[in-house]
DNA sequence: TGTATAATATGACCGCCAGTCAGTAAATGA
DNA sequence: TCATTTACTGACTGGCGGTCATATTATACA
């Protein structure tokens, strides 16, 4: 009886097609603008069925948080094992391109990204579901502390701790993202999210070559 | 007719008793728990009345927020101040110091400022409001870019745009306090807020310090 | 002091929306 | 064909931000 086996596959699409839904509503809208009910219609289906498939509206915004986590971890995969021969420096800059160019790229994931850690997220969604968005974020991490242990390695770099060094320039790079992506704080700062990208990148490179004192 | 004097500040003091009852509320239950109805029980006054001193739920979060900035601008003030005879990295180090402190000390007040950039206020504020919130954070910014002009002419620092490297550096910053504030990131990179602070200002220093190419 | 007027405050009420659930429809299997 | 499980529905509920007609209090003036 291949019953069950094609009910599962329907009702794996039609959860799809409840996030195909959400992301045009939500991206579209704005989450706080978009209502369930929006969702349901652009679903093609009653409020009731969204709540047969998700918990609630910001586990549905979770889910797409993970799609977006998936997508860039892929891209900054490919980054990472483009090129065997890169130099820990240059494998840096094509991650952090990598990562510059998705926020450009996939704003709405990039703003669910920041709003996760935030930590609104946590009381709305499953431990389990939290945790695997917490796994995406930590692979994504670990290819750039592994740059910084090939630096070390290679002595380019010198630095105590690969892991901080790594997480430093992760939040360096979220800081930069954040607050270039308000369009009255580049007004303020007279300056491009470019320009404040390279900097920033500059900065922290330039430290990072340096010998610890 | 001193009538109308003591009119005027009556009306000051419910405005802030009122902001004072939301600063309790708010602070203690979460912007999005605490309910206008909160807010007016704990100030003593009915609902109605809140809206007779402030146009939105939002709005009163605003001013609070108004509140923590010119907090934190005084602080940065007097540590920009206290000692005429610092060199410019001893200066950047007693801000961004003094921004950790205030981070921790007023982890609400930080939190709003997080807020705020991401954007949400905008549309629900006077603009008005929304021009001094900006006021502010650029008198902040300020004293920052001044200490890196100050570390250019003493041949200390080599950068192209001191606006720029302060942009970076407060960026940076933001990154780091955001990303620290949450429980599981810091175990996730198996590190506390101080090392993590310490770890991005040794970076930056060292990167200000260095020639540019 | 009494009364008209203005300033202030109130809370019942409205519209909106996330989330529920009793009831309906469709699919399955015997 | 009919019983049973599965999938879906949408009217309804509770809660909240915001409003407004009404009440209360303070002031001005005779």
């Amino acid at each position: 009886m291949a019953t069950n086996e094609r009910r599962t596959r329907e009702k794996a699409r039609r959860r799809q097609e409840i996030l195909q839904a959400a992301r045009e509503v939500f991206f579209e809208k704005g989450f706080h603008q978009a209502t369930v009910d929006d969702v349901a219609a652009q679903a093609e289906v009653s409020k009731g069925t969204i709540y047969l498939y998700f918990e609630s509206k910001e586990s549905i915004l979770a889910h797409l948080l993970l799609e977006g986590l998936t997508l860039l971890l892929a891209q900054l995969n490919e980054a990472y094992a483009a090129d065997q021969r890169l130099t820990a420096e240059e494998r840096l800059w094509r991650l952090a391109r990598t990562y510059l160019d998705f926020s450009q790229a996939h704003p709405n994931y990039f703003r669910l990204m920041m709003a996760f850690d935030r930590g609104r997220f946590r009381e709305h969604i499953s431990p389990e579901l939290y945790e695997q968005i917490l796994q995406q974020s930590m692979h994504s991490l670990e290819l750039v502390t592994q740059t910084m242990r090939q630096g070390v390695q290679a002595g380019d770099f010198s630095c105590d701790d690969p892991k901080l060094s790594a997480g430093a320039l992760w939040a360096a790079l979220n800081g930069v993202l954040v607050l270039m992506a308000n369009p009255l704080r580049r007004q303020m700062l007279s300056v491009e999210l470019e320009s404040m990208f390279e900097a920033t990148m500059n900065l922290v490179m330039r430290g990072l070559r340096q010998p610890t004192a």
